[in-house]
DNA sequence: TATAATTAGATTGTGCACAACTTAATCGTC
DNA sequence: GACGATTAAGTTGTGCACAATCTAATTATA
């Protein structure tokens, strides 16, 4: 099925170029809380559970310590989030909400809410449509786990 | 609607996270014809239309010069692409591809085949998804055209 | 027909994504 | 307890994405 090399046929296509678009939505309102979107990320992740360390959270987001330290770092210096190493397991390094970083949470409450006004989309197909991307990835999971 | 802050629940999260692992299930697949994704991307339009300018081009892709000038670099070095400044518009430079990139076009007719076999997904389905993220992007694109 | 505004493309700078590699700590096995 | 294998985190290098800026060509308008 589907061997057409037409560009807009091409299911990645459309999936590379939703994805830019909806994170260009986010841009202007992450702006004010300074965080570009990668950043509100693992912000979301530590507002769910703080004190996690960089393994648990790149498991999260499937990102690795290349991306994540530099990123982190950053997050350091606008003094939302601070990283101490672990005593058990020396290795670890825990990362954990500075009260600023706490205290973002509140204005970023109106995110979802202001990105689903924008979309217009009701909950219906709302849940639909996170449903189907769903599917897609674990159809890329199975195929990896099934050869990769 | 949908205001709770946990990651997986945003459909932001999924279709980034959907992108990026359908992209790197690319990856294996492009490696043989030295190209990346973006790479790829660009050399579909060509196949598909050859001598654009870079306008088009960022256009069909929604990528600005920025990030199209040295991509396309890139592919010259390749000598799968070549540039000529057009005679009647001086500012315009037309892209067209060398015979090593329309050679290559053979080889790639079969990466959307392995990607939906990989994918496992019947038709049905895969217009579903389709139609999906066009419906998302047309979303969005109100969204732009109402207040953006 | 001067000149102001627009347009195409390139360049610079920042940040993300990821592969490959390094370092240091921990674990497993003997 | 020694030592090879594994693991967590960081670093380096490449390429993409995009904002901001620059140059040169074209178009619009006074």
């Amino acid at each position: 099925m589907k061997s057409s090399l037409t560009l807009e046929q091409q299911i990645c296509f459309q999936l590379y170029t939703a994805s830019k678009e909806l994170t260009r939505l986010y841009r202007p309102i992450l702006a004010p809380l300074n965080l570009t979107y990668s950043q509100y990320l693992v912000m979301l992740v530590l507002w769910e559970e703080d004190n996690i360390d960089m393994k648990q959270l790149g498991d999260r987001l499937t990102l690795d310590s290349g991306t994540l330290s530099p990123l982190v770092k950053r997050l350091m210096q606008l003094d939302y989030v601070e990283k101490i190493r672990a005593t058990d397991d020396e290795r670890r390094v825990v990362l954990s909400l500075t009260p600023v970083g706490s205290a973002l949470r509140e204005q970023a409450e109106e995110v979802p809410l202001k990105v689903s006004g924008m979309l217009n989309i009701d909950e219906a197909t709302y849940v639909a449509y996170m449903e189907m991307l769903i599917d897609i990835k674990a159809r890329l999971r199975d195929f990896r786990e099934r050869e990769g």
